[in-house]
RNA sequence: GCCCCCAUGGUGUAGCGGCCUAUCAUCCGGGCCUGUCGAGCCCGGGACACGGAUUCAAAUUCCGUUGGGGGCGCCA
């Protein structure tokens, strides 16, 4: 026992609200938690004790002990207390019980005031709850949040070891970037000028070559883009794919939509809890997606008053109002556009354009619900044709040799897919920020916490 | 980078140029209360982002600064 502690306990020697029923009424527990409320009579006083795995309730009476009864009732909001004492069976508790201490150990007094509400009646705005974050993050619905998004993960990789992919780890710091300098956040690295991933891209490529054949990374990625939009992070978690022996693009779709299928349904099993506190009914998607060209989705646009051509991107108002027409008309959330021109993917210079139209590529995006979820593609793996593209790009061909080597001595045909982590939490928890699905976001005007 | 909007106690808000030593709720401190569970009741505490300007008079109007929000562009 530690000399500065009374009551003895250890981090598998408390009980939690989940492991207590029936047959643990009448025994002697120890649980620990955070003051969320006191409600004090005057003889009688009720502690609202918030754990791990929700709120449950601490009794203490007066006249049975005067010292721990002053002892709980003068303590401030959110300080941290464990509690030694008898599980009580009582209707009048909300979860059926409440607990009778014998013993009370105070771990950590909470200041006051709070700098936001924990169970407080009134909200915070979002950058008062991320400047306090760590007691942001005790509500109940914050945490969920995070909750969730482990099982996400998952799911994510249940589905990739299934289908025998290695999970790979590619270097964060760089000397190149995949697409393009501008977005790019330099940095000095032992003298040299260096930069943050913006993508695993050429590394996953050049694994391809290995004989990985299947690899998957969950990682960092970092874009120093301009963006100031409540779906654009400086920083967010990056899904990444890639396949050998594809036969086309469709083979990566394939790969996509199931995973996606089965990494929702992995969710709506395994956090009923969570999923519980949000407001979404999340339907497991019916596998194939819906796949729509390019083309079309540009005249479904100019049907809808849009005045796009082929060779438009879709802007943001076009992705969004796509997102609504698959809703209306054909009643789902995913759908593939497929086939998207090479004059818009042009910088994206490793996508393999189709041999009967280069105009095209096989490039596809996955929407969900009007959200870019998904980008990839078959990649271009014959050497000579890449290094076309790249002189197309004015790119320095010597300082990307390293992924060139790749390419020159068997390579074989291979396509993948990167998706954003936090745009698919954030779209199946129908988040009006993407900063709420990160712990402590990144973006242009925040780095601290 | 562009466009629009906002800034009042710890938190979230009300506030017509003079009725403002500023509203309400929450919160914090004190008191009463033996079944609370949005506990209740009583008493008390705490704020006009900063710098200029207009005016007899500014929380309120104007300019700038800083901070924040939304949208666009770009993308995951």
């Amino acid at each position: 026992m530690g000399e500065w502690m009374s009551l003895e306990f250890g981090w598998r020697a408390l009980t939690h609200i989940s492991q207590i029923d029936e047959s643990t009424y009448g025994k002697t527990i120890k649980v620990g938690g955070w003051i969320e409320d006191i409600r004090n009579l005057g003889g009688i006083a009720f502690i609202q004790l918030r754990e791990r795995d929700g709120v449950l309730q601490v009794t203490t009476i007066k006249k049975e002990s005067e010292e721990l009864f002053k002892k709980l009732t003068s303590l401030s909001r959110e300080s941290v207390i464990v509690v030694e004492g008898k599980v009580q069976e009582n209707k009048e508790a909300k979860r059926g019980f409440e607990i009778l201490p014998d013993q009370v150990e105070v771990l950590s007094e909470a200041d006051t005031p709070l700098p936001l509400g924990v169970a407080d009646k009134v909200g915070a705005e979002l950058d008062t709850r991320l400047d306090n974050r760590p007691i942001d993050l005790r509500k109940p619905k914050e945490n969920a949040i995070f909750k969730i998004r482990s099982v996400l993960i998952e799911g994510i990789r249940e589905y990739f070891m299934k289908e025998k992919f290695v999970e790979i780890h590619t270097p964060k710091i760089v000397a190149a970037g995949a697409e393009g300098g501008a977005t790019l956040f330099p940095i000095q690295y032992f003298g040299s000028d260096a930069y943050l991933a913006q993508s695993p891209q050429l590394y996953k490529q050049m694994l391809m070559s290995s004989g990985f054949e299947r690899v998957f990374e969950i990682a960092p990625a970092y874009r120093a883009e301009k963006s100031d939009t409540t779906r654009h992070i400086a920083e967010f978690t990056s899904l990444d794919v890639e396949i050998a022996f594809v036969k086309s693009s469709e083979d990566v779709m394939d790969c996509a939509q199931e995973l996606v299928r089965d990494a929702i349904e992995h969710v709506s099993e395994n956090a009923k809890d969570e999923l519980g506190l949000f407001n979404v009914e999340l339907e497991i998607p019916e596998i194939p997606f819906k796949r729509i060209t390019h083309k079309e989705c540009v005249e479904v646009l100019k049907e809808k008053g849009e005045g796009l051509t082929p060779e438009d991107d879709l802007d943001t108002v076009g992705e969004k109002l796509i997102g609504e027409v698959m809703k209306e008309r054909h009643g789902i959330d995913f759908y593939f556009i497929t086939e998207f021109p090479t004059a818009i993917k042009g910088t994206t210079f490793y996508a393999m354009r189709k041999s009967e139209d280069p105009s095209l590529t096989g490039y596809f995006d996955l929407g969900y619900g009007g959200l870019e979820l998904v980008s990839g593609g078959q990649r271009e793996h014959r050497y000579d044709v890449l290094v076309n593209q790249m002189k197309e790009n004015n790119m320095d061909l010597e300082s990307f040799d390293f992924y060139l080597i790749a390419f020159r001595y068997g390579m074989p045909p291979h396509g993948g897919f990167g998706l954003g982590i936090e745009r698919f939490l954030q779209k199946m928890l129908n988040l009006s920020n993407i900063r709420e699905c990160v712990l402590f976001p990144r973006d242009r005007s925040r780095l601290v916490p």
